[in-house]
DNA sequence: ATGAAAGCGCTAACAG
DNA sequence: CTGTTAGCGCTTTCAT
C-alpha cells in the first residue's frame, strides 16, 4: 500500500508523505500537527506512511509560513560557574511542557559579543528572548525594544527593565549581608571578589554591600580581587594574602561561593576559630556548601526559580510587563556568629 | 534621503530596506550578505538604510531559500554538574568563529526525551548535530542515520558510532585506575556512585575497573549508590556508610569527583591517615579539586577538549566519518600512596 | 554591477 | 472532513 522512498538521499518533504499515502499535503499537514478535523482512517494511513518513511517535518518552511517560531533565545554571560546551567535548568524545565526550545548564547560578559548574539538570536524571530541582567548597549537594547517580541531580563532588578525582569536586588542582597555581619558585632571587614568589570550585579551587591557598612560608620578594612583559575583556590590564596596583609580582619565577605568555601576550608586548616576570630560570607547558596565541614553563610540567588518564571512568563504570552522580584534568604549557616 | 519605518509596528523585511535605499531587494540582500559584486556607493546607501530602520534579516526566510541553516543542534542528558557546560563552553568557543549557532536540548538522562529531543532539532535541519553517548533508541538512531548532515557522538568511544565520535574509552579509564589502585597495594576496594540506570558512561568505567579487579583476584568488597541532591555531601554519607559497615576498606573508588572529594572531606575531618590506612580516587579532573586540602586522584575526562573537536568536526564540513580518541590522564593527586 | 523571476516546503484561508 | 490556492521573506539563477 505504501510506496517506499523513491530517494533514499533526499530529504523528505510533505509531499512524499501525501504521495506514499494518497492523502493531499495539507491533509498530511493536518494529521502531523493535530490541527483540524480529520478521519481516524486518513489519521492512521498518513501516520504510518510518515512514519515508515521517516519523516521529520521541516520547521523551517513550516515557521516561515505560519509566521510562527517555537524558540527562546537565552543570552547569558557564562557556563563556567554552575549559576547560569541551573538557570538553564530551571528555563529547560519549564519549556519543555511548551513546545518551546531554547537557544544559547554565552556573551563571556562582553557587550560587543551580547550585541552580536542577540543580532543572531532576532534573526531567528524567535517567540521570546531571555537575557541575564538589565544593562546592555544602546544597539541592544534598541534591538530588543524593536523585536515586538516578549523580552525578559533576568537576575537583577535594580534598574529599568526593557519589558519584563525577573530577578533579585542585589544591591539589597549586599546590604542585608552587610547589616547581619554588622548586627553580629564584626567591625574589620574585609571583601574577596572577582575582578569583573562587566559584572554589575557583583558589582552592585559591594555597593549595596559597602552603603550599609558606612551607614554604621565603617569602611572595607581591605578588598582583594581576581580573575579566571579555580575558584576554589583562589579562594584560598586570597584569604591567606588579605589575613597575612591585614592580620586584624575579622569577617571576610566573598563575592561568590566557591571562593567563600576555599577561604572557609583554609581557615580551618589554619585551626581559625569560625565564627568566633573570624566569620565569613558568600553569595549564592550553591549545594556544594552542604557538604563542607562547616556551613558557610550566603544568600540564595534564587537560579533555579528565577530560570523557571522567565520561561513561565514567555511560554505564557504574557500581556502587561511585569517585574517579578524574589527574596533571596539569608543563610546564616556556621561562619556568622550569633549576635553579641 | 532616507525614509523612516512606514509602520515602527511591523516587523522589517528587505523590501522596506530596499524602499528605504532605493536599491532593489536583491542588491540590499548582496550587501547584507557580502555577496558578489556591490559598488561602494550603493552599499553605503543599503547599510545605512537597514542601520537606521534597524533591519534585522530573516533567517527563516534565507535558510528556507538557499537550503542552508547555521544551527548545530546540541544533544546533552543534563546540565547539573560541571560536565556538560564545559563541553558547551568547548562548542561554543569554537563555533563563535563559524557563523554557526548551538541550539541545546536537555534529555535528563531519558530516552524518550531523547527521541523527542533529536526530533525537533532535526526539524530544523542543522547544519550537524552533537550529541552524548552512544546508546540511543532505535528510533533516535535511524533519525540520526537518515538526516544527511554530520552526526558527532560525544565523551564516548566504546561502541559503534553512528557517523563520527570523540571521547575517551571509560572502560580503559576505570581499568586504568584500577590498575594503578592495585600496583599501589590496595586490596580492600570499595565503589561508591550514583544510581543511573542510563549513564552508560559510568557504567563502563565500573565495568572496566572490575574487569581489571578480577584479573588481580579481587572483588569489590562493598558498594553503595545515591542519586540526587548535593554531590559534596552525598559523599561524606556515602563514605561514612561504607567504612562503618565495611571497616576493613582500605580503599574508595567514587563515579565523580564531587562525591569523591566529600568522601576526602569526611575522611580527613575522621583524622584518617590519607593515602596510608585509605586511599581514594574519583572521576573527571574537576577544577574544584584544586582548591581541596588534599588533591584527590582523578582522570581528567578532556571535556573542554571533546567540545572543542566535535565543534571543529562539524565546522570543518567533515569528509570521512572519523573516530577522535582522547587519553585521560591520571591524575594521581595526593590520595593513593605511592607504590609498596 | 544590478535587476527580474521563480521557488524553497510549508500553512492560512478559503472552498467544497 | 478534505482539497485548492496563495503566499511567508528570502536567495538562486539567469538576464542585462
Amino acid at each position: 500500500m505504501i510506496k517506499p522512498t523513491p530517494d533514499p538521499r533526499h530529504t523528505l518533504t510533505l509531499r512524499d508523505v501525501s504521495e506514499a499515502s494518497g492523502v493531499s499535503e495539507m491533509t498530511v499537514s493536518r494529521v502531523l500537527r493535530n490541527r483540524g478535523d480529520v478521519s481516524a482512517a486518513t489519521r492512521e494511513k498518513v501516520l504510518e506512511a510518515a512514519r515508515t518513511l521517516g519523516y521529520v517535518p521541516n520547521k523551517i518552511a513550516g515557521a516561515l509560513a505560519s509566521q510562527r517560531v517555537n524558540l527562546v533565545g537565552v543570552v547569558i554571560p557564562s557556563l563556567s560557574n554552575m549559576v547560569f546551567p541551573e538557570v538553564m535548568t530551571g528555563i529547560s524545565e519549564v519549556l519543555e511542557g511548551t513546545g518551546l526550545q531554547p537557544v544559547v548564547g554565552v556573551t563571556n560578559y562582553l557587550p560587543d559579543r551580547e550585541e552580536s548574539v542577540i543580532y543572531e538570536m532576532l534573526s531567528w524571530r524567535p517567540s521570546g528572548m531571555i537575557i541575564a541582567g538589565l544593562e546592555h548597549s544602546t544597539a541592544s537594547h534598541a534591538m530588543l525594544s524593536r523585536a515586538g517580541i516578549p523580552i525578559v531580563e533576568i537576575m537583577d532588578i535594580d534598574g529599568a527593565p526593557i519589558n519584563h525582569a525577573v530577578g533579585i536586588s542585589h544591591r539589597r542582597a549586599g546590604r542585608q549581608m552587610a547589616e547581619a555581619i554588622i548586627a553580629a558585632g564584626y567591625r574589620r571587614i574585609a571583601f574577596l571578589g572577582t575582578r569583573m568589570p562587566n559584572d554589575f550585579r557583583a558589582k552592585k551587591r559591594l555597593e549595596g554591600f559597602e552603603e550599609a557598612l558606612s551607614k554604621a560608620g565603617l569602611t572595607l578594612v581591605d578588598r582583594e580581587f581576581y580573575s579566571g583559575g579555580s575558584a576554589l583556590l583562589k579562594g584560598r590564596e586570597m584569604t591567606e594574602a588579605v589575613l597575612s596583609r591585614s592580620p586584624d580582619v575579622d569577617f571576610l565577605y566573598f563575592s561568590n561561593d566557591m571562593i567563600g568555601a576555599g577561604g572557609l576550608l583554609w581557615c580551618l586548616a589554619q585551626g581559625l576559630d569560625v565564627p568566633g576570630r573570624i566569620g565569613l560570607a558568600g553569595f549564592n547558596g550553591v549545594e556544594l556548601l552542604d557538604g563542607l565541614p562547616r556551613k558557610l553563610a550566603t544568600m540564595d540567588a534564587c537560579r533555579l526559580e528565577i530560570g523557571r518564571r522567565a520561561a513561565r512568563i514567555i511560554a505564557d504570552v504574557p500581556g502587561a510587563p511585569q517585574i517579578e522580584e524574589l527574596f533571596p534568604t539569608l543563610q546564616r549557616g556556621d561562619t556568622i556568629r550569633s549576635i553579641s
